[in-house]
DNA sequence: GATAATTCAATTGTGCGCAATTGAATTGAA
DNA sequence: TTCAATTCAATTGCGCACAATTGAATTATC
């Protein structure tokens, strides 16, 4: 019988590198629930805001670019938000193809209750700031590669 | 009024570490489709498979925690990996609350059809082999260190 | 040996995430 | 100018992903 650890070593979970990206991911918005909570958003949410609170209004395409996220997915979220008072969503001018999302007053006032949210996941993990730093420029060299 | 971009620079979305990990996983999880597809597997179950290929036979709790997924993920897809007949699911004789999976005949066979993915994803990627490999590394502290 | 606590898979309900399609608005080419 | 191609958001359908709950099986405590 063929020895199955070893006749397609490629094929071994611990030698995919695609495993511990979908499981740091998965793993990261866990610990982010029991923060976003508080603020009543889910980690998608989150996202969108994060982006609101940089560029107070932008188009859902340009937010899509932003979250790599297409309208399938922010169509609904952005419906969510718009419900809880957070964005407003309206019809461009220029062309009315293109919606343009923008950050209400609510929305505002939001960012100064989550400006915790970074430092308290921080504490969750356990990096060096070197390594972190690392970490962080591969992974944008990857994404940045695909 | 206050400089948005400044006023809470830790909320940046290009400031957290979550982001790149969220969005490379998302990505490198559509680099495995048109491959998948051919096998009529899912992102999912190829993990699943994965896993049966380096062992024919573990419990679904096994399973779960080699792939940090719980019940409520795995219990559907190992359903339809049993319909597809690549693997058989039955009680523990020992222990019956004990879900036992195994791979079958059909599970083993489509290893060898499977054994090319990982190649053509990494033809996808342009990272160094030692960025890869320091990627990896990190990745798997941080996990470690959730 | 009764029963309380624990440990499982399974179920339920919600929210993505995305491929594929639709239909409206705009742009481009003849 | 007409009509074909493009570009959008929205919709549809499917498959996770997971929190919370349920109920059966097992283990621990008394």
């Amino acid at each position: 019988m063929a020895n199955a650890k070893n006749d397609y070593p490629e094929l071994l979970l611990e030698n995919q590198l695609c495993f511990p990206l979908y499981a740091c991911s998965k793993e990261i918005i866990k610990r982010y629930r029991p923060f976003l909570d508080e603020l009543e958003l889910t980690y998608t949410q989150y996202l969108v805001m994060l982006v609101l609170w940089e560029r107070q209004s932008l188009s859902s395409k340009e937010l899509g670019q932003a979250l790599y996220l297409d309208s399938g997915t922010l169509t609904p979220v952005l419906k969510k938000l718009e419900e809880k008072g957070l964005l407003s969503r309206r019809r461009s001018d220029d062309d009315e193809r293109n919606l343009i999302v923008s950050i209400s007053e609510a929305g505002e006032e939001l960012k100064h209750r989550a400006a915790h949210v970074p430092q308290s996941l921080a504490s969750c993990v356990k990096l060096d700031a070197d390594e972190a730093q690392e970490l962080y420029r591969l992974l944008y060299k990857f994404l940045g590669s695909l």
